[in-house]
RNA sequence: GCCGAUGUGGUGGAAUUGGUAGACACGCUGGAUUCAAAAUCCAGUUCCUUCGCGGGAGUGACGGUUCGACCCCGUCCAUCGGUACCA
């Protein structure tokens, strides 16, 4: 019998599209179960992390499915971005026509691959039937106050005359231009995401399904802090305000450090060359966070004093290139003996270094670094020796009194900037009217429509030069008015898809009672890359609450569970077309079939955890699959045809024993592993031993045939969800009318789990010394009589006084001695 | 820099609640089968020591807690992800 892969796999396929297997509905009667993969961008084809991601979340859900749950398992296409602008430049072909024709060629992929999506309900972000619902939204949104303009900062490339992203900007230059990047304000949309902040913070206590590093990354990014906003004041002048967690620390200031745009500084700029110079050469500077934190701190002095709070002394004010205006309030007060960044600034530039903090039971040494621990105040007059805790109510108290300063809870999470100055993106629903300033698109001319057809050359965007786009007439006055040009950051589609899946289909409203019902408690499952598991989940569970505020739905959180993959790498690294070591999918496929593709990537690693790919792996898969194949071809040639369905278990010997026992106890593990571990390259570890154990077992009586025919179909069941396409064919070719993926996962024989005998381990002082073989439930004297009598065990025992024995039933004995 | 992970044989990994380190697989070695090969099957495969039984060492490094540590704690090293305009 020859293993034609393709011609199985193909039919499978086309049986679940016939049948519409994995097309549902709402059923009340079912419990219902919402497994959801993080949906792919249309890059041109798929790549190996995406079938790492789409194989775990298909096997969470066919195996949910056969556990008797409604399963909704969709998938679409986050389909705006930037490749889609790059392709167009490199090709000549419009974003998106790339972006559709990509959309085409990946979904192929994904069938081939045999997912088990609910096909009616795909979509692609670019459409506008999808995106007008994130521009209603935000109309609501805006109206409700949640939106505001301001300007920010954006990387300016000064040759291509435009705008570039974070990972455009290299070393500071232009990736195309090579020119040195220039910041640039530019007036922006900014949602109030620092609204929800607190509930963001709260309610991930209740993501009892997600993994504790990517709560604590949120719980982190999100920072809230306790502290007090101190102002400084200056003669003549507006006081300079600064926001500190450590007010202990107060006393200890000896500069204060203002961002180059702070207004001070440009006040103070326009008599003073050098110090313009200075905020010119801060111009040309990376705004990544990664880049503002390692580049070189650098600094000037004003010569401008404020006056301390407290003491009323003079403190100079210098402009620093690592504060930013657009964070916090643009300026920082500067405690040198007790902030490491401060205390090497304080060095760089010769300023005083003042300790008043010090360890509780000792002096303070800051010869070499700054004290950053809490300890006790010392050189801080009326408040030497409190702690930090009395320092804080104390210091915050007397400002207060003074109104110098009050406390407040600051977030490091600032607002989203939702504007992009891009094309290829969901145009931004505003109408900017001389006379009525920024108006929402009223809801009626929704949605703005995205023109298609361009031609796009990366010298700025094509709707920013067209007129028959951004020219209408207000939605107030009716005088002529400018449509907004800028579009969505692309997280504003991924943020919602989610909810969209259950009513794709709704054209008079965003969502329906529908998705009420699939989000209940949230998303059962959600997969994907734990490179998202900040941002995206982030702005996710923010637009959940959103769209939950406008009475849309009524879970909290939109994901329940969450599952974290990690990367696929070759030779230790990732993939990518420049290192030269990607593995096309596609031609794995065309060698060796969906199935041994899909095993692979489940067998090599945990789902969590990076994943190196090897071609001599996929081979031994390869021989795994073909090995069922073989398996269930010579029992079919065995029983030729027979009814061995039927058991008698009352004569059972020791060899069909084992072998029942070795099927349900691989099926209690495997169940486990699928469900609460989500642990497959074990399940598939297990089920390899258990075909192992098949093909050795070769008895051919009737008894024997028939426990195999058990263990077989439970074998393909087990197997089906990783390897559907030739459990579906083989199923069929034992005779079972009904197809594998409509069947029920098989039930646990407890009977046949028991065994009567088992091994204990026996150690001497924590070594391993013996096994003795015994009966299941002994007595710990028991236990303890036959491990003394174990030769090896007595033979380290020798003359030794025994201190102890500690026995841990049914496993381990171990004898203490002295 | 900061936040979060990860580190186990020649390789990918297993050890689920602190209780046999190396399951399963790849690779390699030897054997069976074959005219020969492929495929398949069987045996072996952490390192050192021993004819063998056995013994010693060993989970990135160093230290700690414990009868017992890959697992818990501390310090450090390396690699990876995120760092707000890649998705």
């Amino acid at each position: 019998m020859e293993f034609d892969f393709k011609t199985i796999e193909e039919s499978a396929q086309k049986y679940w599209l016939e049948n519409k297997t994995f097309n549902v509905e709402e059923d009340t009667k079912k419990e219902k179960f919402y497994c959801l993969s993080m949906f792919p961008y249309p890059s041109g084809k798929l790549h190996m992390g995406h079938v790492r991601n789409y194989s775990i979340g298909d096997v969470i859900s066919r195996f949910q499915k056969m556990l008797g749950k409604n399963v909704l398992q969709p998938i679409g296409w986050d389909a705006f971005g930037l490749p889609a602008e790059n392709a167009a430049i490199q090709n000549k072909v419009p974003p998106a026509k790339w972006t559709y024709e990509n959309i085409n060629y990946m979904k192929g992929q994904l069938v081939e691959l045999g997912f088990g999506y609910d096909w009616e309900r795909e979509l692609a972000t670019c459409h506008p039937e999808y995106y007008r619902w994130e521009q209603w939204l935000f109309t609501k949104l805006f109206e409700k106050g949640l939106v505001y303009k301001k300007d920010a900062e954006v990387n300016w490339d000064p040759v291509d005359q435009t705008v570039l992203a974070n990972e455009q900007v290299i070393d500071g230059r232009g990736w195309r231009s090579g020119a040195l990047v220039e910041k640039k304000k530019i007036s922006q949309y900014f949602m109030r995401i620092t609204d929800y902040a607190d509930e963001l913070l709260q309610d991930i206590n209740k993501l009892k399904g997600w993994p504790e590093a990517v709560k604590l990354m949120q719980t982190n990014w999100i920072g809230k802090s306790k502290g007090l906003e101190v102002d400084f004041t200056i003669e003549g002048k507006n006081p300079i305000t600064v926001f500190t967690t450590r007010p202990d620390t107060l006393m200890g200031v000896t500069y204060l450090a203002i961002a180059s745009e702070h207004p001070l500084a440009i006040e103070i700029a326009q008599n003073n060359d050098k110090i313009s110079a200075f905020i010119e050469s801060c111009k040309t500077m990376e705004t990544s966070e990664a880049a503002m934190e390692t580049m070189e701190k650098k600094g000037v002095a004003t010569g401008v004093y404020c006056d301390h709070p407290i003491t009323g002394k003079p403190i100079e004010v210098w402009i620093a290139n690592f504060v930013l205006m657009g964070y916090g309030t643009g300026a920082v007060m500067s405690v040198p003996a007790h902030d490491q960044r401060d205390y090497e600034f304080a060095k760089k530039y010769n300023i005083d270094i003042k300790p008043v903090i010090k360890p509780k039971d000792s002096d303070v040494d800051i010869s070499k670094e700054a004290f950053t621990e809490k300890g006790v105040l010392f050189d801080s007059g009326e408040f030497d020796e409190l702690n930090f805790k009395e320092a804080f109510s104390k210091i915050s108290a007397s400002l207060l009194a003074k109104k110098l300063g009050k406390i407040k809870t600051n977030f490091r999470l600032r607002d989203w900037g939702v504007s992009r100055q891009r094309y290829w993106g969901c145009p931004i629903p505003v109408i900017n009217c001389e006379f009525c300033g920024s108006l929402p698109v009223p809801e009626k001319d929704l949605p703005v429509i995205l023109p298609e057809d361009v031609s796009f050359d990366g010298v700025g965007s094509p709707i920013k030069q067209m007129p028959e786009f951004y020219n209408c007439d207000c939605p107030s006055c009716g005088k002529p008015a400018k449509r907004e040009t800028d579009t969505f950051d692309t997280f504003f589609e991924s943020s919602w898809y989610f909810a969209r899946y259950a009513c794709k289909d709704n054209t008079s409203g965003m969502l329906d009672d529908r998705a009420k019902y699939w989000l209940k408690n949230g998303v059962d499952q959600y997969v994907g890359g734990v490179e998202h598991a900040i941002l995206h989940l982030l702005y996710a569970r923010f637009f959940n609450k959103l769209m939950r505020d406008e009475g849309l739905l009524e879970n909290d959180e939109p994901f329940k569970n969450l599952l974290t993959q990690g990367m696929v790498l070759k030779d230790g690294s990732k993939m990518s077309k420049s290192k030269g070591n990607t593995v096309d999918p596609q031609e794995m496929i065309s060698k060796y079939g969906a199935d041994t593709v899909r095993l692979f990537i489940l067998f090599a690693a945990p789902p969590t955890q990076d994943l190196e790919w090897s071609d001599q792996g996929l081979e031994g898969s390869h021989r795994f699959v073909q090995k069922i194949f073989r398996l269930v071809n010579s029992f079919i040639s065995d029983t030729n045809g027979a009814d061995f369905s039927h058991i008698d278990l009352t004569g059972l010997n020791a060899v069909q024993k084992e072998i029942r026992n070795k099927v349900y106890t691989t099926l209690e593990k495997v169940s486990d592993d699928l469900d609460r571990r989500h642990s497959f390259n074990t399940a598939i570890a297990a089920l390899m031993e258990l075909t192992n154990s098949l093909v050795r077992f070769d008895k051919t009586d009737a008894n024997s045939l028939s426990i195999k025919y058990e263990a077989i179909n439970i074998l393909l069941k087990m197997l089906s969800p990783i390897t559907p396409h030739i459990c579906h064919h083989l199923f069929k070719e034992l005779g079972n009318t009904e197809a594998i993926v409509d069947t029920f996962w098989p039930k646990v024989d407890k009977i046949a789990l028991v065994k009567d005998e088992i091994e204990v381990v026996v150690q001497v002082n924590g070594k391993l010394r013996a096994k003795i073989s015994c009966g299941v439930n002994l007595e710990n004297s028991e236990l303890e009589k036959l491990a003394m009598q174990d030769d090896n065990v007595s033979r380290f025992i020798s003359d030794n006084e025994i201190v102890k024995i500690i026995i841990v039933p049914n496993k381990l004995v171990n004898i203490v001695v002295k």
